[in-house]
DNA sequence: TATCTGAATGAGACTCATTCTCAAAAAGGG
DNA sequence: CCCTTTTTGAGAATGAGTCTCATTCAGATA
Protein backbone atom coordinates (compact mmCIF):
# COMPACT_ATOMS: atom_id res chain seq x y z
CA UNK A 1 0.00 0.00 0.00
CA UNK A 2 2.82 2.44 1.02
CA UNK A 3 6.12 2.43 -0.30
CA UNK A 4 7.84 4.34 2.03
CA UNK A 5 6.54 1.94 4.95
CA UNK A 6 7.10 -1.69 3.57
CA UNK A 7 10.57 -0.59 4.13
CA UNK A 8 10.70 0.52 7.25
CA UNK A 9 8.71 -2.87 8.23
CA UNK A 10 11.27 -4.81 6.10
CA UNK A 11 14.62 -3.08 8.07
CA UNK A 12 12.81 -3.61 11.64
CA UNK A 13 11.56 -7.46 10.42
CA UNK A 14 15.72 -7.83 9.47
CA UNK A 15 16.74 -6.02 12.62
CA UNK A 16 14.74 -8.88 14.57
CA UNK A 17 16.37 -11.79 12.69
CA UNK A 18 12.48 -12.03 11.51
CA UNK A 19 11.14 -12.99 7.93
CA UNK A 20 9.28 -10.54 5.60
CA UNK A 21 5.93 -12.50 4.91
CA UNK A 22 2.85 -11.37 3.59
CA UNK A 23 0.47 -11.85 6.39
CA UNK A 24 3.15 -9.23 8.62
CA UNK A 25 2.71 -6.97 6.03
CA UNK A 26 -0.83 -7.48 5.82
CA UNK A 27 -1.20 -6.61 9.41
CA UNK A 28 0.98 -3.72 9.22
CA UNK A 29 -1.06 -2.49 6.36
CA UNK A 30 -4.30 -2.91 7.67
CA UNK A 31 -3.47 -0.61 11.27
CA UNK A 32 -1.80 1.73 9.71
CA UNK A 33 -4.90 2.36 6.74
CA UNK A 34 -7.16 3.06 9.44
CA UNK A 35 -6.49 5.90 12.08
CA UNK A 36 -9.14 4.26 14.39
CA UNK A 37 -8.66 1.89 17.96
CA UNK A 38 -9.13 -1.16 16.49
CA UNK A 39 -8.97 -4.60 18.60
CA UNK A 40 -7.13 -7.37 17.39
CA UNK A 41 -10.64 -9.20 16.12
CA UNK A 42 -11.20 -6.40 13.97
CA UNK A 43 -7.76 -6.52 12.79
CA UNK A 44 -7.99 -10.24 11.76
CA UNK A 45 -11.59 -9.97 10.12
CA UNK A 46 -10.99 -6.66 7.41
CA UNK A 47 -7.16 -8.74 6.58
CA UNK A 48 -9.21 -11.73 5.84
CA UNK A 49 -12.18 -9.79 3.98
CA UNK A 50 -9.57 -8.65 1.75
CA UNK A 51 -8.40 -11.43 1.15
CA UNK A 52 -5.55 -12.28 2.80
CA UNK A 53 -5.06 -15.71 4.38
CA UNK A 54 -4.05 -15.22 8.14
CA UNK A 55 -4.81 -16.96 11.68
CA UNK A 56 -5.62 -14.91 14.74
CA UNK A 57 -2.03 -16.27 16.60
CA UNK A 58 -0.50 -14.41 13.52
CA UNK A 59 -1.83 -10.90 13.75
CA UNK A 60 -1.34 -11.50 17.74
CA UNK A 61 2.64 -12.25 16.97
CA UNK A 62 3.19 -9.79 14.40
CA UNK A 63 1.71 -6.92 16.27
CA UNK A 64 4.11 -7.80 19.60
CA UNK A 65 6.52 -7.46 16.71
CA UNK A 66 5.31 -3.44 15.79
CA UNK A 67 4.40 -2.95 19.57
CA UNK A 68 8.10 -3.43 20.14
CA UNK A 69 9.26 -1.94 16.94
CA UNK A 70 7.37 1.30 17.89
CA UNK A 71 5.01 1.13 14.71
CA UNK A 72 2.04 0.53 16.86
CA UNK A 73 0.79 1.40 19.90
CA UNK A 74 -0.96 -1.23 22.24
CA UNK A 75 -3.98 0.59 24.42
CA UNK A 76 -5.97 -0.73 27.17
CA UNK A 77 -8.96 0.62 27.53
CA UNK A 78 -9.86 -1.58 30.31
CA UNK A 79 -13.08 -3.32 28.52
CA UNK A 80 -10.66 -6.37 28.10
CA UNK A 81 -9.47 -6.03 24.53
CA UNK A 82 -6.74 -3.73 23.73
CA UNK A 83 -7.15 -1.59 21.34
CA UNK A 84 -4.52 -0.90 18.40
CA UNK A 85 -3.36 2.21 16.44
CA UNK A 86 -0.29 3.18 14.17
CA UNK A 87 2.08 4.46 15.66
CA UNK A 88 4.58 5.92 13.20
CA UNK A 89 5.36 9.51 12.91
CA UNK A 90 3.11 9.94 15.15
CA UNK A 91 3.57 12.33 18.17
CA UNK A 92 2.83 10.87 21.79
CA UNK A 93 -0.88 11.27 23.14
CA UNK A 94 -3.54 9.83 25.68
CA UNK A 95 -6.73 9.15 25.44
CA UNK A 96 -10.39 10.05 26.64
CA UNK A 97 -13.19 7.69 26.76
CA UNK A 98 -16.70 9.04 27.01
CA UNK A 99 -18.76 6.30 29.39
CA UNK A 100 -21.92 7.64 27.57
CA UNK A 101 -20.73 7.42 23.71
CA UNK A 102 -17.59 5.06 24.00
CA UNK A 103 -16.13 7.57 21.61
CA UNK A 104 -12.30 7.69 22.06
CA UNK A 105 -10.62 11.38 21.84
CA UNK A 106 -6.89 11.41 21.42
CA UNK A 107 -5.34 14.65 23.67
CA UNK A 108 -1.58 15.59 24.24
CA UNK A 109 -0.51 18.13 27.15
CA UNK A 110 2.80 19.15 27.26
CA UNK A 111 2.70 20.10 31.13
CA UNK A 112 1.17 17.12 32.00
CA UNK A 113 3.64 14.66 30.34
CA UNK A 114 6.59 16.78 32.17
CA UNK A 115 4.57 16.47 35.49
CA UNK A 116 4.60 12.41 34.97
CA UNK A 117 8.23 12.51 34.59
CA UNK A 118 8.75 14.97 37.64
CA UNK A 119 6.75 12.67 40.21
CA UNK A 120 8.84 9.91 38.84
CA UNK A 121 11.96 11.14 39.95
CA UNK A 122 10.58 12.73 43.06
CA UNK A 123 10.16 8.85 44.13
CA UNK A 124 13.95 8.00 43.01
CA UNK A 125 12.77 6.93 39.60
CA UNK A 126 12.76 7.19 35.52
CA UNK A 127 9.73 7.25 33.79
CA UNK A 128 9.97 4.55 31.17
CA UNK A 129 6.52 4.47 30.09
CA UNK A 130 2.59 5.55 31.40
CA UNK A 131 -1.29 4.23 30.89
CA UNK A 132 -3.33 7.22 31.15
CA UNK A 133 -7.13 7.20 30.38
CA UNK A 134 -9.48 9.68 31.06
CA UNK A 135 -13.34 8.82 31.71
CA UNK A 136 -15.48 10.69 30.71
CA UNK A 137 -18.94 12.21 30.28
CA UNK A 138 -20.33 15.06 27.98
CA UNK A 139 -20.90 18.96 29.64
CA UNK A 140 -24.24 19.43 30.23
CA UNK A 141 -25.35 22.17 27.77
CA UNK B 1 -11.85 -7.83 63.18
CA UNK B 2 -12.93 -4.44 63.08
CA UNK B 3 -15.84 -3.20 65.03
CA UNK B 4 -16.50 -0.06 63.40
CA UNK B 5 -16.29 -0.91 59.86
CA UNK B 6 -18.79 -3.95 60.35
CA UNK B 7 -21.22 -1.33 60.83
CA UNK B 8 -20.37 0.44 57.88
CA UNK B 9 -20.28 -2.72 55.85
CA UNK B 10 -23.73 -3.65 57.04
CA UNK B 11 -25.27 0.14 56.44
CA UNK B 12 -23.79 -0.54 52.60
CA UNK B 13 -25.73 -4.12 52.60
CA UNK B 14 -28.72 -2.58 53.43
CA UNK B 15 -28.61 0.78 51.27
CA UNK B 16 -28.06 -2.18 48.65
CA UNK B 17 -31.07 -4.25 50.03
CA UNK B 18 -28.66 -7.32 50.22
CA UNK B 19 -28.08 -9.38 53.25
CA UNK B 20 -25.36 -9.52 55.54
CA UNK B 21 -23.07 -12.73 55.31
CA UNK B 22 -20.13 -14.23 56.67
CA UNK B 23 -18.75 -14.46 53.26
CA UNK B 24 -19.01 -10.94 52.30
CA UNK B 25 -17.57 -9.85 56.40
CA UNK B 26 -14.66 -12.43 55.17
CA UNK B 27 -13.94 -10.55 52.16
CA UNK B 28 -14.21 -7.46 53.74
CA UNK B 29 -11.97 -8.26 56.24
CA UNK B 30 -9.29 -9.77 54.18
CA UNK B 31 -8.86 -6.28 51.07
CA UNK B 32 -8.97 -4.53 54.62
CA UNK B 33 -6.87 -5.79 56.76
CA UNK B 34 -3.66 -5.95 53.96
CA UNK B 35 -3.14 -2.94 53.03
CA UNK B 36 -1.25 -4.36 49.70
CA UNK B 37 -2.62 -4.41 46.19
CA UNK B 38 -3.87 -7.95 46.25
CA UNK B 39 -5.80 -9.98 43.22
CA UNK B 40 -8.61 -11.81 43.21
CA UNK B 41 -7.42 -15.28 43.26
CA UNK B 42 -4.96 -14.23 45.90
CA UNK B 43 -7.73 -12.94 48.21
CA UNK B 44 -10.18 -15.67 47.09
CA UNK B 45 -7.17 -18.44 49.06
CA UNK B 46 -6.53 -16.02 51.84
CA UNK B 47 -10.18 -16.27 53.39
CA UNK B 48 -10.19 -20.05 52.79
CA UNK B 49 -6.75 -20.61 54.32
CA UNK B 50 -8.70 -18.42 57.47
CA UNK B 51 -11.49 -21.20 57.57
CA UNK B 52 -13.81 -19.70 56.05
CA UNK B 53 -15.97 -21.36 52.97
CA UNK B 54 -16.24 -19.09 50.45
CA UNK B 55 -16.50 -19.29 46.46
CA UNK B 56 -14.93 -17.35 43.92
CA UNK B 57 -18.10 -16.26 42.51
CA UNK B 58 -18.88 -15.04 45.96
CA UNK B 59 -15.11 -12.92 46.17
CA UNK B 60 -16.01 -11.22 42.92
CA UNK B 61 -19.77 -9.99 43.59
CA UNK B 62 -18.57 -9.25 47.19
CA UNK B 63 -15.98 -7.19 45.35
CA UNK B 64 -18.57 -5.33 42.98
CA UNK B 65 -20.48 -4.41 45.65
CA UNK B 66 -17.17 -3.11 47.77
CA UNK B 67 -15.83 -0.88 45.03
CA UNK B 68 -19.47 0.28 43.73
CA UNK B 69 -19.59 2.08 47.43
CA UNK B 70 -16.08 2.88 47.60
CA UNK B 71 -15.08 0.61 50.08
CA UNK B 72 -12.56 -0.74 47.40
CA UNK B 73 -10.64 1.05 44.94
CA UNK B 74 -10.20 -1.65 41.59
CA UNK B 75 -6.96 -1.05 40.00
CA UNK B 76 -6.06 -2.69 36.54
CA UNK B 77 -2.31 -2.56 36.43
CA UNK B 78 -2.41 -4.05 32.63
CA UNK B 79 -1.37 -7.15 33.34
CA UNK B 80 -4.88 -8.99 33.08
CA UNK B 81 -5.55 -9.27 36.71
CA UNK B 82 -6.87 -6.37 38.57
CA UNK B 83 -5.90 -5.26 42.01
CA UNK B 84 -7.85 -4.06 45.10
CA UNK B 85 -7.10 -2.22 47.74
CA UNK B 86 -9.36 -1.01 50.72
CA UNK B 87 -10.56 2.85 50.13
CA UNK B 88 -11.94 3.89 53.80
CA UNK B 89 -10.46 7.05 54.99
CA UNK B 90 -8.22 6.90 52.06
CA UNK B 91 -7.44 9.79 50.19
CA UNK B 92 -7.35 9.34 46.34
CA UNK B 93 -3.72 7.98 45.03
CA UNK B 94 -2.32 6.94 41.60
CA UNK B 95 0.21 3.96 41.02
CA UNK B 96 3.64 3.82 39.74
CA UNK B 97 5.19 0.17 39.12
CA UNK B 98 8.57 -0.64 38.61
CA UNK B 99 9.22 -2.66 36.18
CA UNK B 100 12.60 -3.84 37.41
CA UNK B 101 11.02 -5.47 40.81
CA UNK B 102 7.73 -5.11 40.22
CA UNK B 103 7.05 -2.89 43.53
CA UNK B 104 4.24 -0.54 43.52
CA UNK B 105 4.44 2.56 44.52
CA UNK B 106 1.47 5.21 45.87
CA UNK B 107 1.57 8.65 44.67
CA UNK B 108 -0.85 11.51 44.88
CA UNK B 109 -0.23 15.27 43.25
CA UNK B 110 -3.03 17.80 43.25
CA UNK B 111 -1.80 20.01 40.26
CA UNK B 112 -1.70 16.74 37.78
CA UNK B 113 -5.43 15.90 39.17
CA UNK B 114 -6.62 19.46 38.20
CA UNK B 115 -4.82 19.24 35.32
CA UNK B 116 -6.85 16.16 34.23
CA UNK B 117 -10.32 17.57 34.87
CA UNK B 118 -8.94 20.85 33.04
CA UNK B 119 -8.23 18.85 30.02
CA UNK B 120 -11.23 17.03 30.35
CA UNK B 121 -13.16 20.21 30.50
CA UNK B 122 -11.31 21.66 27.65
CA UNK B 123 -12.45 18.83 25.19
CA UNK B 124 -16.35 19.36 26.27
CA UNK B 125 -16.28 16.92 29.01
CA UNK B 126 -16.39 15.87 33.01
CA UNK B 127 -13.84 13.54 34.50
CA UNK B 128 -15.73 10.89 35.93
CA UNK B 129 -12.93 8.88 36.45
CA UNK B 130 -9.43 7.79 35.56
CA UNK B 131 -6.75 5.20 35.15
CA UNK B 132 -2.90 6.45 35.50
CA UNK B 133 0.05 3.93 36.10
CA UNK B 134 3.56 5.24 35.83
CA UNK B 135 5.90 2.36 34.74
CA UNK B 136 9.48 3.26 36.25
CA UNK B 137 12.85 2.17 36.64
CA UNK B 138 14.80 2.76 39.48
CA UNK B 139 17.69 5.93 39.03
CA UNK B 140 20.61 5.13 38.39
CA UNK B 141 23.28 5.89 41.53
C1' DT C 1 -38.14 -19.66 68.75
C1' DA C 2 -40.16 -21.87 64.55
C1' DT C 3 -41.67 -20.82 60.02
C1' DC C 4 -41.21 -19.13 55.72
C1' DT C 5 -39.72 -16.77 51.46
C1' DG C 6 -36.64 -14.72 48.70
C1' DA C 7 -31.73 -13.79 48.56
C1' DA C 8 -27.01 -15.75 48.74
C1' DT C 9 -23.94 -19.30 48.00
C1' DG C 10 -20.89 -22.76 45.66
C1' DA C 11 -19.39 -25.99 42.17
C1' DG C 12 -18.42 -26.04 38.06
C1' DA C 13 -19.75 -24.77 33.33
C1' DC C 14 -19.04 -21.03 30.41
C1' DT C 15 -16.99 -16.81 27.98
C1' DC C 16 -13.73 -14.58 25.52
C1' DA C 17 -9.21 -12.47 24.64
C1' DT C 18 -4.94 -14.14 24.09
C1' DT C 19 -1.24 -17.69 23.88
C1' DC C 20 0.46 -22.14 22.79
C1' DT C 21 1.33 -26.41 19.94
C1' DC C 22 3.15 -28.66 16.22
C1' DA C 23 2.68 -30.42 11.56
C1' DA C 24 2.79 -28.36 7.17
C1' DA C 25 4.09 -24.49 4.25
C1' DA C 26 7.06 -20.85 2.92
C1' DA C 27 11.27 -17.71 3.02
C1' DG C 28 15.52 -16.85 1.30
C1' DG C 29 20.60 -17.81 1.15
C1' DG C 30 23.56 -20.77 -1.45
C1' DC D 1 16.20 -25.48 -7.28
C1' DC D 2 17.57 -27.11 -2.57
C1' DC D 3 17.90 -27.10 2.02
C1' DT D 4 17.50 -25.37 6.52
C1' DT D 5 15.08 -22.60 9.44
C1' DT D 6 11.33 -19.76 10.30
C1' DT D 7 6.54 -18.91 9.91
C1' DT D 8 2.03 -20.13 9.61
C1' DG D 9 -2.66 -21.87 10.83
C1' DA D 10 -6.11 -24.70 13.03
C1' DG D 11 -7.50 -25.60 16.94
C1' DA D 12 -6.38 -26.70 21.75
C1' DA D 13 -5.11 -24.49 25.99
C1' DT D 14 -5.08 -20.83 29.33
C1' DG D 15 -6.86 -17.84 32.72
C1' DA D 16 -9.53 -14.04 34.68
C1' DG D 17 -13.92 -13.25 35.36
C1' DT D 18 -19.11 -14.36 34.87
C1' DC D 19 -23.09 -17.22 34.87
C1' DT D 20 -26.27 -21.06 36.25
C1' DC D 21 -29.15 -23.19 39.26
C1' DA D 22 -29.97 -26.44 43.02
C1' DT D 23 -29.17 -25.96 47.76
C1' DT D 24 -28.49 -23.22 51.89
C1' DC D 25 -29.18 -19.30 54.70
C1' DA D 26 -30.73 -14.54 56.41
C1' DG D 27 -33.81 -12.37 58.75
C1' DA D 28 -38.70 -10.68 58.86
C1' DT D 29 -42.79 -12.31 60.87
C1' DA D 30 -45.88 -14.71 64.00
Amino acid sequence: MNDSTIQILKDILRKEGLRYTKQRQAVWDEIQNSQKHRDAEDIYMSIRNNGVNVSRATVYRTIDVLVKNRMVRKMDVGDGRNRYEPRLDDTHHDHMICIETGKIIEFYNEELEDLQEKIAEEHGYILVRHIHQLFVKPLKK
